[in-house]
DNA sequence: CATAGGATCGCCT
DNA sequence: GGCGATCCTATGT
């Protein structure tokens, strides 16, 4: 394969929650001025538009920080949690519909000494180095200023593996740190890639 | 304008 | 397992 990258077919599909587990097993890539990184995605959550209370455009509220979110499928929606993380999503359906997908952890396997000095601390195979969705964004350099930018540009990207990712090692679970959303709380829209033993 | 709280993390005990 | 960091955002007056 010439060009490895996602098709907009695939920022385009309808179902998010798919488009989540679909995720898992492709690779993260980011050309910044530093260089080139990428992570093997193994774990995501799909938010599900505005019927989903987990999600910021829940009720079809638009605001300065989710409008990207309403953006045709194939951007970036990132923001700032805690005032510390810059969690990074990616944007799919099309116009009009706010469903993203939240990439909360990847193994690096690409531009390991950038991530290392962007996280100020040594990669050790086998401890989590980029295991939850802040940790991610700054070993791979993205920020909030990224937010909206293109998923089929220079700077941001997403290929598919030649590693085939078996269904059964794709775990579906409950997602992490919203218990604000009352009963969707307990969707089962987090997706893990299982480890191997 | 004021204020409460968050799709987290890493260090502390 | 607990908690402080840290600041933007959303919301209400």
């Amino acid at each position: 394969m010439v060009d490895k990258r996602l098709d907009t077919d695939f920022y385009l599909q309808d179902d998010v929650v798919t488009a989540a587990r679909n995720l898992i097993g492709k690779v993260l890539h980011t050309h910044f001025t530093e260089g080139h990184t990428a992570g093997l995605i193994v774990e995501t959550e799909a938010y599900a538009g505005v019927n989903d209370r987990a999600s910021h455009a829940f009720g079809g509220k638009i605001t300065a920080r989710n409008h990207v979110m309403y953006h045709t499928g194939g951007v970036a929606y990132v923001y700032l949690c805690y005032g510390i993380h810059h969690l990074f999503n990616v944007v799919t359906n099309v116009q009009g519909v706010p469903h993203a997908v939240l990439i909360r952890a990847m193994e690096p396997l690409h531009g390991v000494g950038i991530m290392e000095k962007r996280r100020n601390r040594p990669f050790v195979p086998g401890k989590a180095f980029s295991g939850g969705p802040g940790t991610l964004s700054q070993a791979l350099g993205i920020k909030t200023l990224h937010s909206g930018e293109s998923l089929m540009g220079q700077e941001i990207w997403i290929e598919n593996s030649e590693l085939k990712i078996a269904a059964e090692r794709i775990i579906a679970g409950p997602r992490i740190g919203v218990d604000y959303a009352g009963e969707d709380a307990l969707l089962p829209y987090r997706f893990k890639l299982d480890k191997m033993s």
